[in-house]
DNA sequence: GCCGTTGTTTGACACGCATCAATGCCGGCC
DNA sequence: GGCCGGCATTGATGCGTGTCAAACAACGGC
């Protein structure tokens, strides 16, 4: 069951590490006066283990940012066949296509927590802050190019090469979010990763086990921790 | 070699076709004053045959509008490896991502003839004009909503859907730039569809051939014609 | 006309990854 | 503590595509 509450963040400067990613992320284009007016918009929401944040084609009536834990995002063909478009992480905004409706579902992969505001009203607010819609293009924009490179990857890697990209970019995106830790943390399953990289989650299995054994990770739980980043870049360049 | 003029194209209700396109995608939101100040940046370029409009990686100085041809946008890896991640028909835009350089290459399958922004006055263009800052945000989420699907094809369909989407695909695009022919016209070569498809280009060949055996579909030079659009349909969304 | 070039078709074969299946591991719960 | 359900691992096997190769068609140049 989704709660609801006020939503508690704080703002730059203040204790807060994943509300700091939230207003660099966005709420950076906005004067105190306007994000004190979001804050009053904003509801914060959580989501528990496997819960639907979202089902695809269902009408959009919020906007998400995730402030805390990892979602899903997935497209499902009529035979059940998936694909994993996306993982959010904290930060992350969900929701944002133009459309009424939502082209992709989301899910909860551990506990996520949320800040939700109403599609009409964060509407009205992009009507009088044409720098916040800019920011939101370069976002959209920066979605495009990753969702390219990810073309790219699920039409012309081999499996390999396709697992070991998604840990290097896993690592990269909490690096960014200021994780200093060593271990990339991987909440979701084999099988949510298979379908992140158009593979069996047979095959992601072996292919991370073969890694291991050849002692370029370290596989741990939830995780895996990188000990030759050498070679395993150079296979991916070449 | 690149061919520079002034770009001749006319406005909503005037004869050209294209450029009706053109007008209806973005400049509809735009002041008749601004439409004329948009047309003294305007160059009109025209690339032949093959001939690259820019390449991966490349400075991007300018926003290009398609008015005639079909140009293909691709990745490459370093190996040779190619990944089309879209065909440019008239009317869509090229080089909108925000960043410095473009994340991916274009060049012209057949003659392409473009109207030419500098980036810096079309983006001096978007600071002052908001409304028309939304168009172009509302193009790119739709272009990310594409992608998505994009992705969903390369790593979960077949051959044989691949194959079908794609004509399906294509088909819609032309009907939609008002051309009633029942002929999907596809200049592109068996490897450029191998290229966007994630397949290779026999494969390609070989499941287009089969169609047509099955009398699905007929082959034309530079095209298809689709007889039967039932079966064709079916086995996509099953 | 003929030939070289470029793209397409078709066949034979190989291989990467999916599929099927069995076992193992771990955490929750009664 | 022991059972049970979900997820991960590992092996055996098969199939869908890729790869390699040869023949063919279309086209332009000389």
């Amino acid at each position: 069951m989704v709660s609801v509450s006020p939503c508690p963040h704080g703002y730059p400067g203040e204790a807060c590490i994943v509300c700091k990613v939230r207003h660099i992320s966005v709420c950076a284009a906005l004067s105190a006066t306007e994000l004190s007016a979001l804050d009053e918009l904003a509801q914060h929401v959580r989501f528990s283990q496997r819960e639907t944040i979202f089902l695809q084609g269902a009408d959009a009536d919020w906007v998400y940012n995730i402030t805390g834990g990892v979602a899903r995002l997935y497209t499902l063909l009529p035979d059940g066949r998936r694909q994993i478009v996306g993982f959010a992480l904290p930060g992350d905004f969900l929701g944002l296509a133009m459309g009424k409706t939502h082209p992709f579902g989301a899910d909860a992969i551990e506990q996520v927590s949320a800040c939700r505001f109403s599609r009409t009203a964060f509407s009205l607010l992009i009507d009088r802050k044409p720098h916040l819609l800019r920011r939101l293009h370069e976002f959209a924009t920066h979605e495009l190019s990753l969702a390219q490179d990810q073309m790219t990857l699920l039409g012309r890697r081999t499996a390999e090469e396709k697992v070991i990209m998604f840990l290097l970019g896993m690592r990269e995106r909490w690096t960014r979010l200021g994780s200093a830790s060593v271990t990339v943390h991987l909440p979701m399953s084999r099988q949510d990763m298979a379908d992140f990289l158009g593979l069996s989650l047979e095959t992601v299995s072996r292919t991370l086990n073969r890694l291991a054994r050849e002692k370029v990770i370290i596989l741990v739980p939830d995780g895996v921790r990188i000990t030759d980043l050498e070679r395993l870049i150079r296979p991916v360049a070449a």
